[in-house]
DNA sequence: ATTATCTATAGATCTATAGATAATGC
DNA sequence: ATTATCTATAGATCTATAGATAATGC
């Protein structure tokens, strides 16, 4: 079992954590730890390094840079929810004959999946879509598999009942505005992170809905036709 | 006119920008600028200063550090909206012997005015919300008044008749969502930040109101409660 | 031979302070 | 005398690289 004798290379210096992770995701770990608590800036790759149980030089060895890391965490957050969307879009979430779900419930479905996500990591990851280091030109990847997520919701969101009669200008603002209560779940979360992710991913979905006009009476059977989707293949 | 010549203390190396702020008015928004623009850990006092047009030491005569200037910086934008809060729940907005305005039309007000001070200044300055630093001891003080505001929004959710029957739970719940809706707008002004502030900040009032529950047929006649509804006294 | 790690360090910051200086004010 | 600024710098970082070292693998 003990393949911990077994390694190559010049052994640590301090004790290998027992997470059981590899040492790259052992400063993945670390990285989002430290980037979402104290901050991306202030964190300084002898922290990190440090914190995954190999001196700071050692990180070099996995990672370009402190920007690499930030890079491989964002890009982990999104790419899932994408491969999602995009299922949720294509395939419509029925089996073979049988009818499409309505746009409503895929989105909610969607919103709901999204903030699970968000929120359910170990750190919260989404603030880091805050950070202005990312509007460089070395994250401009993550920002295009961002804006495609948009869209997705966009699309999604032009297929419902009250959205469906909107000018362009006016669909847009409504997509802008449902993205955007989806990822203030990362500041929600932030106040209160006792409250339980399946109930309050829940609440998000059927608020999210409500901002794109479903009339309130009509969510019970949203919430319940998406409770009958499976995920979708990708 | 030209004060320009009669000023105290050594000259400046380089000339003095032109914008007629005071010194300390002008470090303030060079922090405002660079802060959101670059972030606030990779913003050092020397761009600060000279971006202010002094020299990195000279900032020291007006502020104690860059934490000081970012405390600066955070209760400003916070103020004004508690202080308006506040007189929307105290006094309600009605002239002496008229009818109170209806708690709908009072967050209404108050979200429609969050959103334009979180978006109508030069910068984005709501981002800095989220900085892990202000989650120190220092920025406690912002960190109250902020929670003072947010108690504000669930005393007019709860005076709300979709809201009026939910349990504690629950209406914790809608404020929290309601709350990070508004301060989305940070993140959503950032991806749009052509769109007119006026038309954005009452369309994310109605989306509140709608995340509140409040019947899309109620919405026109909330907005007009709302216009006639007078800046109240602090 | 290959690998994962180490130690050491050059070079580039950045913050905060000490102390000088060049105006105005009285 | 007071004020607002300056110059200079100590001390504390932090990043990235060079090169050594101690395992395993063959």
């Amino acid at each position: 079992m003990s393949t911990a004798g077994r390694r190559v290379g010049r052994p640590r210096a301090s004790p290998r954590p027992e997470s059981g992770l590899s040492a790259r995701e052992e400063l993945l770990a670390a990285a989002s730890e430290l980037f979402t608590s104290r901050g991306y800036a202030a964190t300084s790759t002898r922290a990190v390094a440090e914190r995954a149980g190999m001196r700071q030089a050692t990180m070099y060895h996995y990672f370009a840079g402190k920007e690499d890391l930030l890079a491989a965490l964002l890009e982990g957050t999104v790419t899932p929810s994408l491969t999602l969307a995009r299922g949720l879009l294509e395939d419509d979430g029925a089996g073979a004959g049988e009818r499409p779900a309505p746009a409503e419930a895929r989105l909610w479905y969607l919103c709901r999946s999204d903030v699970e996500l968000l929120c359910g990591g170990p750190h919260n990851l989404g603030g880091l879509y805050l950070l202005p280091e990312i509007r460089t030109e070395r994250f401009a990847d993550f920002g295009r598999v961002r804006g495609e997520l948009k869209c997705a919701y966009g699309k999604l969101l032009a297929a419902t009942a009250s959205c469906g009669s909107l000018g362009t200008g006016e669909l847009r603002l409504r997509t802008d505005l449902v993205f955007g209560l989806i990822e203030s779940v990362i500041l929600v979360h932030r106040s209160a992170p006792d409250r339980s992710v399946q109930v309050f991913a829940s609440a998000t979905a059927d608020a999210a809905l409500r901002v794109a006009g479903v009339p309130e009476e009509d969510l019970a059977a949203v919430r319940e036709a998406a409770g009958t989707l499976s995920r979708p293949a990708g």
